[in-house]
DNA sequence: GCCATATCGTTCGGTTCCAAACTATCGCTC
DNA sequence: GAGCGATAGTTTGGAACCGAACGATATGGC
């Protein structure tokens, strides 16, 4: 008893002399707000997205991007595909063998340059994204929805700032 | 020649049927950046603090985050400090006996609950958090750079509320 | 033509991470 | 006070992911 009241007085002693610790710099708050933010909003989403809506389709958040891509932009070279779907190209290798065993994406060397490799999807991968697509796409408006349109597009606007800034 | 020719046929061919059957669609693009800027940005914010920051200390991500949250709110039992950190418990049992390996944390079995664990910051801990923390916030400054102080709250607060919506 | 260099994709070793199964402990009920 | 749910942390199995090292192919200078 009164073992739990000393450790209770000593954890309240040490935030006391954190906080003082933090006030003592001039840290960014703001900056830290709006980082940490984005990563715990971005690992909500994606846990949130793959029990909810891949899970159905036995896909993860990559796998479900690459087949994404595929279908926006067609047939692509791995490193554009990794590039895109903001993947180390050797995790990309993996993660396209797996959808290929699957049957969902096929692999096929260039003729005019044997090092590079064209991924496109096959006639099954078509009708998943098909189908899965609509209900990702549904999931992306529940978990925005406290957002109102011009925010959304402030929120995303912010966002590519960042992403640009640090990307190209 | 007239092969890479008919391949890029192909390849348009196929964009314009993609962005057809996309059109036919009412989807909801709004979200869609939303939700995909988010994840980018904090795909691309994880691995630069890695590389740029993290790296020289010897610290993931997650590490870092745990030495971050025992920095601010003290010693913690293991399934707050889970939640605060915005780790699977699990996962945060194997990454705490790292850091426990390396005498930047430690764990305490509670006396009046066997079950119950506590882990704390060592004084190599504390001083690791304090030395990494100036060099972490200056880069969360970096990152946000191109926005005011107004669009960071801004920026902070949408995905606040994209957070918390779908976390409480 | 041939070697040096650059550039593909893949492989390798290691960490991070989750979900589910498991173990130990607690508290409640009979 | 013995058993039986509930609860806390750990273990396990597997996927995702990165960076660096690797092997194969292309390209340019000599």
């Amino acid at each position: 008893m009164a073992d739990s009241n000393q450790q209770t007085d000593e954890m309240l002693a040490n935030e006391r002399d954190i906080r003082a610790r933090l006030g003592d710099h001039p840290f960014d708050f703001d900056s830290l707000h709006v980082i940490s933010n984005i990563y715990r909003a971005a690992a909500t989403i994606r846990r949130r997205a793959e029990r909810e809506v891949l899970a159905d389709y036995n896909l993860s958040w990559g796998g479900f991007t690459i087949l994404w891509v595929l279908w926006i932009w067609g047939e692509m070279e791995t490193a554009n595909l990794a590039a895109e779907c903001d993947l180390a190209k050797g995790t990309l290798t993996g993660m396209v063998s797996t959808l290929e065993q699957r049957g969902l994406v096929e692999r096929e060397r260039m003729a005019n340059d044997r090092r590079r490799v064209t991924v496109s999807l096959t006639d099954e991968g078509l009708t998943t994204i098909e189908d899965v697509f609509p209900n990702f796409n549904a999931f992306e408006a529940e978990m925005s929805a406290d957002l109102d349109t011009d925010e959304k597009r402030m929120a995303a606007e912010l966002l590519r700032r960042i992403i640009t800034r640090h990307e190209g």
